[in-house]
DNA sequence: CAGGTGATGTTATAAAGTAACATTACTGAG
DNA sequence: CTCAGTAATGTTACTTTATAACATCACCTG
């Protein structure tokens, strides 16, 4: 019993034409967009002298490599299929799982779906910011933006009435442009 | 083991002077404002002829005198301890806690806070909405508020890429004016 | 190379949620 | 009324998600 999670989202990207690509296309060459994250991810922990080690490195590229919000124990399983490729040792245990999690969200390269108990990459992992997210309840993809205007209105209600935002979780779940009713040509 | 969570949200309330009293008032009459809370219910159910049963009733009860939200083992506990004054039948099981907060979360007397994993009583049950929460790490108080301008901000987003929406979680965490820095006068 | 710190391994368990089936309660047709 | 159908609850067992606690290993630093 494992990658429940990861089964229900199997492949499926969607084409905004013209519009600003925040759902990955389906001509978008993942493998490189993997690449460039973990290689950015690489950049910024020696800049914050934060050691991305093989073991969180491999568990960032599994989560990458998902693309979809991915579950803690997929991560784990796939890291055991990988890892039990020709060696001997036990399987992975979940402790490790969660650590290397906790410090790629630490490091807010990856972040977490709280309605969906996932993770995803994060794809601008330089730029302070919280998590916004656009979740397809039909294909599973999930598009992070960072839109001013919804900061602004958050943190605008909360001065008025003196709250000290801390962390703003905003998930949006619904049909992206592709799944949607009108098929956004 | 039960209560780890309302344990931690102990009593603690706020006055934000003059403010929109979205975070409880110290001298709100807290057993006043759950009898209206479940009068007001009552009312929903009976005009949408869904059956708010006696279970039903008592755990939107028990979700709304704790005021922060609460998790769902945290009701059952409340709710075997309620039920076993002076009884001798088996104590309540999960699922019976699960399904009553299915039918309160459906009708909309309760929501979820997804950061959480905790449910909270619904203060305005009746229009349609979308939780929106400012959640006090410091003294456990949730407080919903229904923004417009939130809400705006993100449907326009939505509707620029062609995203449908079907529900918005936006919980955002920090300090209520009561436990915040500047110590809102 | 000793000794501390940070990372990972390992075991066990907690916390949150659900599937599946049995039983009971309510409702409406006859 | 009563029987049949449906909704609600009881009950058992289990899955999924997450963490505590301690052991070991790795790496750097003096």
């Amino acid at each position: 019993m494992t990658e429940t999670k990861s089964m229900i989202a199997a492949a499926k990207t969607a084409e905004n034409a013209g519009l600003p690509a925040i759902f990955p296309s389906e001509r978008h060459d993942h493998a490189h967009c993997v690449d460039q994250a973990l290689s950015a991810a690489e950049d910024i922990c020696a800049g914050r002298n934060a050691r991305l080690t093989p073991l969180r490195r491999q568990v960032l590229e599994l989560v990458w490599r998902s693309h979809e919000p991915i579950g803690a124990y997929d991560v784990l399983a796939k890291l055991q299929r990988e890892d039990s490729a020709g060696e001997d040792g036990r399987p992975a245990a979940p402790p490790t799982v969660y650590r290397a999690l906790d410090f790629l969200l630490k490091h807010r390269l990856v972040h977490r779906i709280e309605s969906m108990n996932a993770y995803v990459g994060c794809p601008h992992p330089d730029s302070e910011h919280n998590g916004q997210f656009l979740i397809c309840t039909q294909c599973g993809n999930a598009a992070e933006i960072d839109d001013p205007a919804i900061r602004r209105a958050i943190g605008e209600h909360a001065r008025k009435i003196g709250f000290t935002i801390e962390r703003i979780t905003v998930e949006v779940s619904g049909l992206c442009p592709k799944c949607g009713p009108e098929d956004a040509s």
